[in-house]
DNA sequence: AATCCGGGGCC
DNA sequence: GGCCCAGGATT
C-alpha cells in the first residue's frame, strides 16, 4: 500500500498503535508518568540503550526524586550517579535544567521552549512535548530514521545520522498521528527497537509490513545506508602512583571538557609528573571513532610526586573509602578494580 | 557541516 | 572488530 495516500496513512497509524498496545514494554517512566521522569529518562537514553539505562534510572529516582531535589544536590553526587553511563555532560545539563525549572517555577510547554534548556535538542524536545503536551511534532531518532528509510525504500547514502534525519524527518512528520502524539512517537521507536531492528529485521512479524517498500523489495536489512569514518588509533600514558594505601587521581577541570569533574588516573605529561614505573597494564577504550590504548605505569610515590601533588589542586589522594565516593570514568574504575591486586603485589611490604 | 563526547550490546 | 544505540553542544 502506498503511504503517499492519506487513507493509507490513517491505516498505518492504526496498525502501528494497535500493535504498540499489545507489545508496549512497561518501562518505569511509562508506568508512572511525570514530566520529571520523562526528562530524566530521555537524557539517560540519549545514545544509550534502554536496558543499559534502566538500573541508573531507578537509582537516580531514589536519590533525586524531583526537579527540586536534583537542583539542590551536590554536583559531585550528581556526577557519581551517572558514573559508567558516559556522555557526562548529560548529567551536568540535567542538573542545570532542573535549576532553571525550579528558578522559573514551572517547566516549558512547547518543544520550541523545551529546546532552550541545556541538554535538550530537537529529538528530546519533541519527545517531551508530544508525550506531555500533545504537541503534534514527530521525534526523529535512530529508530525513526531506520523505520522511515525502509518504509520508503530510501537507498540514498547519507553522510551521517544528522543528514539522514534531515531527509527523513518530513516522512516521520507526515506519519505522525495528531490525536495520539506521544503514543505514536513511542510506537515508532518501539517498532525500530523490537521489530525494525538494524540487524535481522523482523519483517515477518511487522505490523506495518504492508506499507513497507523495502520489505517488498527484499532489502530492508540493507537500509538505511550511512557512511562511516574510519577509526583512528591513539595512545595515552597514565600513572598509578601509590602512597600509604592511597592512589593519586586527577580531577578533570577543563571547563570545555565533557569529562569535567570526573576523576581518572593522572596523565603525567600534562601534570609535570614523571612517567617512570613498570607497566602494570595496557587497556583499550573507544570514544567515537577513536581507539585509545592507555599504558598504565605503577610506582610508589617519590618525593617529587608528593611535591607535584601538593602544588596541583587537580590532583587528589584517594584511599579506598574516598575512591568509592569519587565519580570516576567507567573504564578507570574498572581498571583500578581489575589491577589492584597486582598493584598490591608490587608493594615491598 | 564536521567533530567531539562513553560505554555497552550485538553480530 | 565494526557498528549502533530514545543525540546534543561546540566549532
Amino acid at each position: 500500500m502506498q503511504l503517499s495516500q492519506p487513507a493509507n496513512i490513517l491505516r498505518f497509524r492504526k496498525a502501528l498503535l494497535d500493535w504498540f498496545e499489545t507489545v508496549r514494554r512497561p518501562l518505569p517512566w511509562r508506568t508512572e508518568r511525570t514530566v520529571y521522569r520523562t526528562v530524566v529518562s530521555e537524557l539517560m537514553c540519549q545514545q544509550t540503550q534502554i536496558d543499559t539505562a534502566l538500573p541508573y534510572f531507578e537509582r537516580w529516582m531514589r536519590r533525586f526524586p524531583g526537579f527540586e531535589a536534583l537542583a539542590a544536590a551536590d554536583p559531585d553526587t550528581v556526577l557519581k550517579h551517572w558514573e559508567g553511563l558516559g556522555y557526562y555532560s548529560r548529567a551536568r545539563n540535567l542538573q542545570r535544567l532542573a535549576q532553571a525549572i525550579v528558578a522559573e517555577g514551572d517547566h516549558p510547554k512547547s518543544a520550541k521552549d523545551w529546546q532552550k534548556l541545556p541538554g535538550i535538542g530537537p529529538y528530546t524536545a519533541a519527545a517531551i512535548a508530544s508525550i506531555h503536551h500533545a504537541e503534534p511534532i514527530a521525534v526523529v531518532d535512530g529508530n525513526v530514521i531506520r523505520v522511515c528509510a525502509r518504509l520508503t525504500a530510501d537507498e540514498r547514502s547519507f553522510k551521517n545520522g544528522t543528514e539522514a534525519g534531515k531527509q527523513l524527518g518530513p516522512i516521520a512528520q507526515s506519519l505522525l498521528n495528531p490525536e495520539q502524539t506521544g503514543a505514536h512517537n513511542e510506537a515508532m521507536m518501539e517498532l525500530g527497537a523490537l521489530v525494525c531492528r538494524k540487524a535481522n529485521p523482523g519483517c515477518l512479524l511487522c505490523p506495518v509490513r504492508d506499507f513497507c517498500e523495502a520489505e517488498s523489495n527484499g532489502n530492508a536489512a540493507e537500509l538505511p545506508r550511512l557512511q562511516r569514518a574510519k577509526a583512528t588509533e591513539e595512545s595515552v600514558e597514565r600513572v598509578w602512583v601509590e602512597a600509604e594505601g592511597s592512589i593519586l587521581l586527577q580531577r578533570i577541570a577543563a571547563k570545555g571538557s565533557q569529562l569535567q569533574g570526573l576523576y581518572e588516573l593522572p596523565m603525567p605529561r600534562e601534570l609535570g609528573l614523571s612517567a617512570k614505573g613498570k607497566i602494570l597494564a595496557k587497556e583499550k577504550r573507544g570514544i567515537g571513532n577513536r581507539r585509545i590504548t592507555e599504558s598504565i605505569r605503577y610506582r610508589q610515590a617519590d618525593s617529587a610526586d608528593l611535591k607535584v601533588a601538593e602544588a596541583d589542586s587537580s590532583l587528589v589522594w584517594a584511599d579506598a573509602e574516598k575512591l568509592k565516593q569519587l565519580p570516576l570514568s567507567g573504564p578507570h574504575r574498572k581498571w583500578i578494580q581489575k589491577h589492584s591486586a597486582a598493584a598490591a603485589g608490587l608493594n615491598p611490604k
